[in-house]
DNA sequence: TGCTATAGTATATAAAAAGATACTTAAAAT
DNA sequence: ATTTTAAGTATCTTTTTATATACTATAGCA
C-alpha cells in the first residue's frame, strides 16, 4: 500500500488542494494562527497606528510579544513598518495591500463573534 | 490620570467594542487561534469525519494534539463529538450550527490564501 | 543636571504547546 | 493464542510562547 501522506480528499476546491503542502487553507491557518494577529490586523484597519497605540488596545500583552507578532506579520507581508528617524522614536504600522484584503474576512468574524456572544451570554471572550 | 486599560477607541463597531473584555473580535481571536482549528473546521464542512480521517488529512499532527484541538472546539460549541458504543471504537465529529456559521468565513479565507499564493509563488504554506 | 518620552533590545525565567513513545480496551479475525 | 482495529490516555522530553525586569538611545525640557 502506497503512502497517501497529506492528500486532501475532502477539500472543497480540489484543483487547489490536492496536497497539504500547497493548500491555501494551510497557508491561512499558519498566517493567522498567532495569538494576537487577528486583533492587530483589526486595529490597523482603523488607520496606521504607532507601537504604543497598538499596545494600549491590548491590556495583557508584553512589549516583547507584541514586537514579535508585528515582526511576523511584517515578514508575511500583511503589515508594513515605517520608522521615522526622530527622537524619541516614532514607528508607524499599517496594513499592506495584502493585509487590507483580509479585512472583509475580519468583518465577518466580528459578525460571527457578536452573534455567538448573543447566543452564549455566559461566555467570556478572553 | 485614570487608567484606560482595555478601552477600544479604534474598534469599528463601537457599540459592541467599547471594552476589550466584551469585544466579539477578542472572542473570535481566542476561538480560532489554535494551530489546527481553522483546518479542522474546514475539513468537517465536507461532512462528519471520524478521528482517524481527520488525522489522515494532517500529516504532521500527533494524536494527542489533535485530540486536544478537537476537545477545545467541542467545548466552544463549534463541533460535536458522537461516540458509538462499539468495538473497536467509532467516534464521529461534525460541525454544530455555530460551527457551520463559520464556513463562509473559511471560504473567504481560502480565496485569500489562493490569491496570496499566486502573488507570492515562493511562499511555502506550511 | 537630571527627567521624560518612544520604541524598542537583552537576559533570565516560567508556563504552555507540541512531540515521541508506550500503553489501554474489547471484540473479531487469523 | 495472537493479532488487528479505533480512539484514545499516560508519561516524559523538547520546543515555543510568554512574562518580568532591566537596559539603551537621544533630543528637548525644567
Amino acid at each position: 500500500m502506497t503512502s497517501n501522506k497529506g492528500i486532501h480528499e475532502a477539500c472543497f476546491m480540489k484543483e487547489k488542494c490536492l496536497q497539504y503542502d500547497t493548500c491555501p487553507m494551510v497557508l491561512v491557518q499558519n498566517l493567522l494562527a498567532g495569538k494576537r494577529k487577528i486583533l492587530i490586523l483589526w486595529y490597523l484597519n482603523y488607520g496606521t497606528l504607532r507601537f504604543n497605540e497598538i499596545k494600549g488596545k491590548m491590556p495583557d500583552v508584553t512589549q516583547k510579544m507584541l514586537t514579535q507578532q508585528l515582526r511576523s506579520l511584517e515578514q508575511d507581508g500583511l503589515i508594513y513598518r515605517n520608522v521615522y528617524p526622530v527622537v524619541p522614536p516614532k514607528v508607524e504600522y499599517g496594513l499592506t495591500e495584502s493585509g487590507k484584503r483580509i479585512i472583509p474576512i475580519l468583518k465577518m468574524m466580528h459578525g460571527f463573534g457578536a452573534h455567538y456572544l448573543e447566543k452564549n451570554p455566559d461566555v467570556d471572550p478572553q
